[in-house]
DNA sequence: GCATAGGCGGAAAAGGTTTTCCGGACAAAA
DNA sequence: TTTTGTCCGGAAAACCTTTTCCGCCTATGC
C-alpha cells in the first residue's frame, strides 16, 4: 500500500533553492536568469541554466500562480456532455491555447443550469485566467453570469447578450454555399429537407437557402421540410416529397443525417443519384457523409476554425484586448459525389 | 483596452483575511471554522460562516495547493483526438472525479510522442495529483514514461506493463454476449464479418465468438472476414459472405459501422432481416445502430464505466491504494430489432 | 483563595516563486 | 584621492491558506 507511495517519487521535485545552491547564487537570481529579466552577466546565466538543467528543474506553476494572480489555466464548460459539435471546437480551442501554453479544464454541464453554477464556482476558485462556453445548438444561450472577473468567449451558440463575445459558424452562408452548388451544376427545382423547427440552426438554413435561390431568380420546390434531425425522418421526407413535388432535381438538406436518410429513401424510390437529383448536406460528418450512397457533398461548418478563434480571442482578452460582439466563421463545401 | 480589465472585477477578491476582518477573528480561525478543524466554539464557527457566506468567500484552491502539495487535479492524455472511444470515458472518469471535487486537464497526444512527453512535462510542472491516459484502440501501448510521481491509470487502451493499472472492456465477453443471443434466437450458421486483423479488438472478438460457438457445440459459419471498421466493407463482405456461405442464419459484427453495411448489404440482396439473419454489433454507437434497418442489436463494451473505473482507480492510487493490474469492465447487450 | 486543567483562539511559520529595492564593488571622471 | 555612476546580484516582501504551537482566560477542585 502506501510502499508504493514511497517507491514513487524517491526524489523530492528540485526546487528553485536547489537550483540557487548548485549554481553558488540566490534564488531570486536564479529566477531572473531563467526568466530573462534583471541585470545578470551571460557567465552566470549560463551556470543557473547549467544547474537547472542538471537538476530537471522547471518551476511550480502553482507557486507561480499564487503570486501573479494568474494560472495560466482556462475553463471549457460545454453545455451539452461532449457530443458531435463540443468536440472539434474543443479541439480547436486546445489548439489556440497551446500556443499560449495553456491548459484547459474540462466541465460537463450537461445542460443542467446547478450542474453549469457548480463548474463556474469551481473554476472561479481556480481562478481560471478565462472561460469558454461550448454549446451543441447554434440557439443563443442565456449568458453564464452577468459580471465575472474573467472574460467569457461562446462558441457555436452564442451568447444572448450581443455584448458578448461569441463566435458562431455562418448559418445562411452554410446554405448559400449548398444552393450556389446545386444551381451551378444545373439543378433549379432544389427541396430542403430539415430538422425541427425549434433549432435556430434549421430555421436559419432555411431561410438561407431561400435567400440565395432568390438571388438566382429561383425558388425553393415546394415548401420546406421541418421534421427532426434523424435517418427515419430523411427517409420519410424523401418520399413525401417524391409525392408532392415529383419533378426536383435537387435537395438541400439541414445536415447529414437527414441527407443520409433521404440518399437511401431517394435511391430506393428508384431515383439515380447524382444523376437525376443532386444532394447536399450539412456539418460533413465524415463515417456518415463518406459512407452514404453515393458519398455525401455537404457544407463544413468549420466547427475546429470555431475552436480556434474562440481560443484566440479568449487569449487577446485575458492579455486586456477584449472583442465583443459576435463574431462569425465561415464554412467551405466539401464535394463528393452527391 | 485596459479600461475594461478595470470594469471586470471591481471588487477583489474576498481573502480569508477579509472574512478573518468581518469576522472579528484571526485568519487562521477562519480556516479552522470553515474546515472544522481545532477546537473553536459553535457561536465562532457560525459567525465565521455568517461572514464568509455575506462576503461570498472561497479559498483560493491555488495557495491551498501550494501548501498541502496537492493540487485536486488530474490530467487526461487522450492519445487520439477526442473520438468515439475517448469521449464516453472522459465523460466517466469526469463523473467519477467529480464526486472527489477534483479537475481534469484535457490533452490531447495526436498519436504523437513528442507532444504526449510534452504534455507530460506540463502536467506535472503543474503538479496534477494523478493521470489518465485513454486512448481509442484496444491494443496494449506503451506506458506513458516509468518512474513518475504521480499514479497513472491506463483506460480503453491498456498498457503493455501488466504491473501498470488499466481498466479494460471484456472484449471476449462481449462477442461472448453477441452469440449467446444470436443462439438463444434460435441462429445456428453464424459468420464473422470485422475490422482489420491488426487490430486487437477484432483478433479478440473473432476469437470470443470461436470460443462461445464451441461452447454451444457449434462453429463459424466459415472463416472470419477481416476487412476495415467502414460500411463499404460491410456491404461487400455481406455479399461476400451470401456467395460463400448461402446458408447463414446469423451474422457478429465487430462494430456497428461494419454492421450498419452488412445490414444494408443483406438486405439489398434480398435478405429479411430479421427473420432470416440475425444480426448483432458491437459498439452500440447509437445514431448509428438506431438509423439502421432494422435498428441495430449490439454489444455496449460500457465505455462509460471504464472511465468511472478508471476515475475510482485513480482516486483510489492518489489516497496511497493503488490497485495495480488489469480490470476489466464488462459490457451488456442491448436488444434492438436486428 | 489558589492552583491546575481544559477550552478557545491568536501568532507565526511554511509552501515556492517573482519582484522590488538596495548595496557592494569596480571603473571612470574630477 | 574622492566622487559619481554603473553593473551585478543578494535580501526580503508578497501572494493566500493551513497548521502547529502557545498562551490566556475561565472554571473547577481542593
Amino acid at each position: 500500500m502506501t510502499d508504493s507511495t514511497a517507491s514513487r517519487a524517491m526524489t523530492r521535485r528540485a526546487g528553485i533553492a536547489d537550483v540557487a545552491a548548485l549554481a553558488g547564487v540566490s534564488p531570486g537570481t536564479v529566477s531572473k536568469a531563467l526568466n530573462g529579466r534583471g541585470s545578470l552577466r551571460e557567465e552566470t546565466r549560463a551556470r543557473v541554466r547549467a544547474a537547472a538543467d542538471e537538476l530537471g528543474f522547471s518551476p511550480s506553476t502553482v507557486a507561480r500562480s499564487l503570486l501573479s494572480g494568474r494560472t495560466f489555466t482556462v475553463g471549457i464548460i460545454t453545455t451539452d456532455s461532449y457530443g458531435r459539435f463540443s468536440i472539434p471546437v474543443m479541439r480547436g480551442v486546445e489548439d489556440s491555447l497551446g500556443v499560449g501554453e495553456m491548459d484547459a479544464f474540462l466541465c460537463d454541464s450537461r445542460d443542467d443550469p446547478i450542474r453549469e453554477r457548480h463548474h463556474l464556482r469551481k473554476l472561479l476558485d481556480r481562478q481560471v485566467d478565462g472561460i469558454i462556453v461550448a454549446g451543441r445548438r447554434t440557439d443563443a444561450r442565456r449568458p453564464l453570469s452577468d459580471d465575472l472577473p474573467v472574460p467569457v468567449v461562446y462558441a457555436f451558440a452564442r451568447s444572448s447578450d450581443p455584448q458578448d463575445c461569441s463566435v458562431v459558424s455562418d448559418e445562411r452562408g452554410a446554405a448559400r454555399l449548398a444552393i450556389e452548388h446545386l444551381v451551378k451544376t444545373g439543378r433549379r427545382r432544389i427541396a430542403h429537407i430539415t430538422g425541427p423547427q425549434s433549432h435556430a440552426s434549421a430555421r436559419e438554413r432555411a431561410a438561407g437557402a431561400a435567400e440565395a435561390l432568390a438571388e438566382f431568380g429561383l425558388e425553393l420546390a415546394g415548401e420546406p421540410l421541418f421534421g427532426g434531425w434523424t435517418e427515419v425522418w430523411g427517409r420519410f421526407a424523401a418520399a413525401q416529397l417524391l409525392r408532392s413535388v415529383p419533378d426536383i432535381d435537387g435537395v438541400f438538406c439541414g445536415n447529414d443525417v437527414v441527407a443520409r436518410g433521404v440518399a437511401d429513401g431517394l435511391r430506393e424510390s428508384g431515383i439515380n443519384l447524382p444523376e437525376q437529383v443532386g444532394l447536399v448536406g450539412t456539418d460533413n460528418w465524415a463515417v456518415l457523409a463518406e459512407a452514404a450512397r453515393p458519398p455525401l457533398t455537404t457544407v463544413d461548418l468549420g466547427l475546429e476554425e470555431i475552436g480556434r478563434r474562440a481560443g484566440d480571442l479568449l487569449l487577446a482578452a485575458i492579455d486586456g484586448n477584449p472583442a465583443p460582439g459576435t463574431h462569425i466563421v465561415h464554412g467551405h463545401l466539401v464535394v463528393r459525389e452527391s
